[in-house]
DNA sequence: AATGAAATGAACTGTCA
DNA sequence: TGACAGTTCATTTCATT
């Protein structure tokens, strides 16, 4: 039900490389026909595999130079301290992603502001205040690079 | 030669939710004309604001279960420390994600592996026999959610 | 300078064999 | 799966504001 072969799987590294591809395109680089390529593809949607694509954006062209992420331990982690801090911790614009993970952190939160003084604001009158937050670490992003991952 | 009107935000924001949309109905959405949503795209895309489309994967249901991020910290970080680290560390396939970070750690890595047997084998072949590792710290993902961000 | 209308070509999407 | 056909989309041209 859930089987890839040789071909979705070059299906599937090809749209890493690029998502805006047509299926007809696909389909040349595939030896396929733009139908079957397209089959393909709406399979792999419907089981869920391809979940959607993101848009890209440049945050720094949009006036957001600063990306930092945070490890946040909380003081007090019943059910109820965990669900009322994602319920808030949700609801900052500024937060862009909230993991959560096991380890030497409960989460860790990726945050992006204009600048140092605007994330020193969401810091101390945003993320500081969150409800059960205890120990919270920072590490600035300086620069990062996606990799297609394993297949 | 930057500036953004109130429609060129509407348009990210509304590309922010489904990437896939097509430009007709992102301008029916904008009271805007077919042609004209699709010259403010093309305009955002060769200013690099709109940088592409990623696609969304699933891993799990390809097989990788287990995410987990490593903070490393580097014993020596002189220039050549930095750069030798980097190419050794892309050239992993379970990396997906390279962060070069500015605090507690110096590099942040997103690795995926189909269990934790499989992370076993990742971490002590391929990341502890890289270059220059010092310390290493993991944290396992438990859940993430994503959020639009600021605008 | 940016828009909308119209026109063209390419891509998508369903049907049939 | 491939071939076909109808529909939608992307892209250019042009006149208008």
């Amino acid at each position: 039900m859930m089987e890839l072969d040789e071909i979705d799987r070059a299906l599937i590294k090809a749209l890493s490389k690029d998502a805006t591809q047509s299926a007809g395109a696909l389909g040349r680089k595939l030896d396929l026909s733009q139908p079957a390529t397209w089959r393909r593809i709406k399979r792999l949607e419907s089981e869920g595999i391809l979940a959607g694509r993101t848009l890209d954006l440049d945050r720094e062209k949009l006036g957001f130079g600063v990306t930092v992420f945070l490890g946040v331990k909380l003081a007090t982690k019943g059910r109820v301290s965990l669900d009322d801090f994602e319920r808030a911790v949700t609801a900052i614009p500024e937060v862009q992603r909230v993991e959560h993970v096991l380890g030497m952190y409960d989460y860790r939160l990726r945050v992006t502001a204009r600048d140092i003084a605007d994330f020193e604001r969401v810091l101390r009158r945003r993320i500081m205040t969150l409800p059960g937050v205890g120990d919270v670490e920072a590490n600035v992003l300086l620069s990062e690079e996606r990799r297609p991952g394993p297949l």
